[in-house]
DNA sequence: CGTCTATTTGAATGTACTCAAAAGCGGTGG
DNA sequence: CCACCGCTTTTGAGTACATTCAAATAGACG
């Protein structure tokens, strides 16, 4: 169970066995099932969740009820509202399991707990959100720059992985347009190969 | 010249006189002029700069010469291509200060050695980018569910100092869309009051 | 005052959206 | 194991929001 998360740690930082026992002590598994919410929005978010396996979105729903999904996290991602868990106050986003999925969750404490008794992991979460940052950015210049259907194909050539484990509107969702357009995009390349 | 950076820093960890005096001496003053850019496209970035006083822009310059404005950066905002200053890679951003502006640099040399010996800043910028990180997300979001009227209401009112330093082509270019379509935006709002 | 740059305005165009209906696909129960 | 039901994807017509291009106006700076 901590295997993969132990290995993602380990690319950051080293660890010796005895904090490996207090790292793993302050993670508590869990299973979640397709269609599940690990957070919704209102909620107070009480943990970071990584994912040993599954796969999993995090979407905003406007007034009107239409959802755009902030990111989807597959093996080695971590998925959360960060900002609700972080300054413990209700989230604005949901976070829903789109497959059975394994998680291995950190609380708000145990974080926290965690930081103070191995300061190394300052540095480890540093890095991994410094990575997320510089992606976000990307998102926002691409989404600028490019036209929709570079965008799709961006995203299919990116996250091949995601893109057969996720339904097209889905897709649509996160990159920002509606699902009869990427219909569309995909027809139209079907007939030009 | 220090004392803004260290207010700044105070609100995150708390520093020894002696931890001041050596993170005061990795840190570079340099003026830079209005026009004048600190990184250009393709270069190395070599610091990290935290705006004293001043006003700068970091940009991404597309095939067909269109500018797209990643981020705009004032007093106590950090400015730099944060992924080619990480990994020490040719940068894809341009950074330009739109005003005369004192900065603080931080070389990548002197980035590392302030970790090394003061481990307490690897939790500094952890929480600065986490903060940057939650900030980027909404955007992404705030661009796909609002129109564009309401995103440029929604950056006129959480950026006020900084709409007035910067040409609209410029808040154009960070929002997302043509000059032409904003000065009809707002052309359209002055009618109506 | 004159020049260069930024902003405004308007007309024509295009990209992506909405709405509606049809087709396809997958899971569930008989 | 097949048939049906519900959800997802496709297709098409009409529309809306934002762009492009061009020209006029306004502002800033030397």
């Amino acid at each position: 169970m901590y295997d993969a998360i132990l290995k993602y740690v380990a690319r950051y930082i080293e660890l010796t066995p005895a904090e490996i026992e207090i790292f793993t002590s302050l993670l508590t598994p869990r299973k979640v099932r397709k269609r599940q919410y690990l957070v919704q929005s209102g909620d107070i978010c009480k943990a970071e969740n990584f994912v040993v396996n599954g796969c999993l979105r995090s979407f905003y729903v406007d007034e009107k009820g239409e959802e755009y999904i902030s990111q989807f996290a597959i093996e080695d991602w971590w998925i959360t509202d960060l900002n609700s868990f972080l300054t413990q106050t209700p989230a604005n986003y949901y976070v829903e399991a789109l497959e059975n999925s394994d998680v291995l969750q950190i609380s708000y404490e145990a974080y926290h707990e965690l930081l103070t008794r191995i300061p190394k992991f300052d540095r480890f979460f540093r890095i991994i959100i410094q990575k997320a940052y510089v992606a976000t950015q990307q998102r926002i210049i691409s989404t600028m720059s490019k036209t929709s259907e570079e965008r799709y194909l961006e995203f299919v050539d990116r996250y091949p992985n995601i893109e057969q484990r996720v339904p097209q509107y889905m897709v649509a969702a996160y990159l920002g347009f509606t699902p009869e357009f990427l219909s569309k995009i995909r027809s139209r390349r079907n007939k030009l190969s």
